[in-house]
DNA sequence: TTGAAAGCGCTAACAC
DNA sequence: GTGTTAGCGCTTTCAA
């Protein structure tokens, strides 16, 4: 580990060059720069981080907050992971995985404080979200995805286009001559958070329905396979004229689908299934597999780390990758016409 | 963000004395100790990471390895991540993601070089893995899911107890009468490296075969479901003694679901299934639901950090978590006496 | 039982 | 275009 003293001491200058010959903070002559250049290959040199964080203020490393408590932690979760710490390592940054079993920035804070942590990228956003609000007033950088009820103020997010999300799905369902839907979302009474995107795929699915004269009926339930099972009786049962089935619910969505099979219920037969929340990974358990608009999570972790980043650097948000993202619709086999 | 120095000034003290009531690596009074403490209640101090780093020379950072190749990544590695993570904070250390594509460790060294990593985890071990070796001779500290075929040496690891779990597995099978097994793996020619826990598990089926008097043939699948999905036909024509399948192919796995469910063949009436692989969020969206014996993700990442910690630290091997993880039996729908 | 002080390896302001 | 130097906030040795 050879320190900047031994590049500079072999290519003959002082310390001070060597650092700007790497940042290019500082106009250097070609000869020098390839001396110093030289000696660092030579010496194998890497800028030691500690010293860089500290004498510059910042550590280049951000978090990305688990919530493990509200429902498990999802395969999306590792997806956003993935594509945010991809993105990070990319600019030169960091990532560290941050489990929050209670949604409490506490630590989090406290460690922003001690140095290690330049920003935060939170998830399961919720439309008044405190979180964003305790870490902004010390000063902590916030990426999120997702977003608050913020209309497109400052903030530094990713999200999933709920209205375009919407529209493909009920435009395709329409297509297929489903003019009754369930749509079917997590219960939330007694929950500590209602997670943004919730009120806004339901505002979304709304007004697509009108747009495209069907009706949208919202049903509700656990994230427990088991409680979206029991739904199945009810959607058909009383209300028969429903074909079609589109959740955001995953794990409810598994559940009935699970008990369409076991009751004999022909998919798409009888019923059409459409997830718009189901990561492609998870998709290959299902039998038969679930037609799915969902949201590209590396996509859009990639987007929030370089969106965070950008924002420490205070660099440009020209070139960034999009904000909002609507998935795509992948047809598999759980839908089809409307019955007659 | 008080420093050491306000803190030493507010309690009258020098600035090593905080240092060492901080570490408690020197015998402090109790009367400084309190107005030390005092201090450093009322500033909100937390010491700086990075100083701290600097100045000791290790950074508390570990990162753990994501292979993003090899099969695309997986729940479980969410989950082997998330009980590191927790791990690492728990002892005061944070770990960072860092995704891989192809297996290097080149970057890793050259981070770790900066100062910035203290050790790595790494998962996807092979029986002779050579990042093992590349990481050790720079002097970096490394921690494994999973192990090489070392026989207990020095290594720093935590895995699956091949043993016991294929004679829980085999136990359970040849309980409900099954002679003839098919045991799913995953298909290695052309690849690149073979995991060590795929030999293991196939030298452990192979023994406690002959312990239960099972006969066990062993069949290969890439992990594309479709892939498995077309081992159906095979197994039960060609081999029609076989009434039960074993899988230590996820992906393979629920392929094979599928197509007994789309060709009308009754599981477990017909064919019993058994997954040693599949992470339990997972097994919701399967129908039936797959019974499983599969590793304690969450757990072996657990145990993985606090070892590599300890490692690093120097401290004993009393109190730690298990090496060997067997897994539980989990009894679902897909697993039932032999046809007669 | 406590204090003083020499680093750790950088960044960046200042000087030439 | 390049060098000098004062920190950044700690750990730890040496001294008292």
């Amino acid at each position: 580990m050879a320190t900047r003293a031994e590049v500079a001491k072999l290519a003959g200058v002082s310390e001070a060059t060597v650092s700007y010959v790497i940042t290019g903070n500082r106009k250097i002559s070609i000869p020098v720069q390839k001396r110093v250049q030289k000696a660092m290959d030579k010496l194998g040199y890497r800028p030691n981080r500690m010293a860089q964080a500290l004498a510059g203020g910042k550590s280049r490393v951000i978090a990305l907050l688990f919530p493990t408590a509200a429902r498990g932690v999802a395969h999306v979760d590792l997806e956003y992971g993935l594509g945010a710490a991809q993105a990070a390592q990319d600019l030169g940054y960091h990532l560290v995985m941050w489990p929050t079993l209670d949604r409490s920035v506490q630590e989090v804070i406290a460690t922003a404080k001690s140095g290690l942590l330049d920003g935060v990228i939170l998830m399961e956003v919720a439309l008044h979200d405190e979180r964003v609000e305790q870490l902004k007033d010390v000063g902590i950088a916030v990426g999120l995805i997702g977003r608050t009820a913020t209309e497109f103020g400052d903030e530094v997010f990713a999200d999933r286009d709920f209205d375009t999300a919407a529209h493909t799905a009920l435009n395709y369902i329409a297509g297929l001559g489903h003019k009754e839907v369930a749509f079917l979302t997590e219960k939330t009474r007694g929950k500590p958070v209602v997670v943004a995107a919730l009120t806004r795929t339901k505002q979304a699915m709304k007004a697509a329905g009108k747009l495209y004269g069907v009706n949208v009926k919202n049903f509700e339930s656990t994230t427990d396979p088991d409680d979206g099972a029991k739904l199945l009786a009810p959607i058909l049962d009383e209300i028969p004229k429903i074909t079609a089935v589109i959740s955001l619910n995953p794990g409810a969505m598994v559940g009935l689908l699970q008990e369409t099979n076991s009751r004999g219920i022909s998919v798409p037969g009888r019923l059409s299934l459409l997830s718009m929340a189901t990561p492609e990974s998870f998709v290959s358990a299902t039998s038969p597999r679930l037609t799915t608009i969902s949201p590209p999570a590396y996509e859009m972790g990639d987007s929030a780390a370089r969106r965070l980043i950008a924002h420490l650097e205070g660099t440009g948000v020209e070139n960034l990758p999009p904000q909002l993202w609507a998935g795509e619709l992948v047809v598999r086999e759980t839908t089809g016409p409307a019955q007659a």
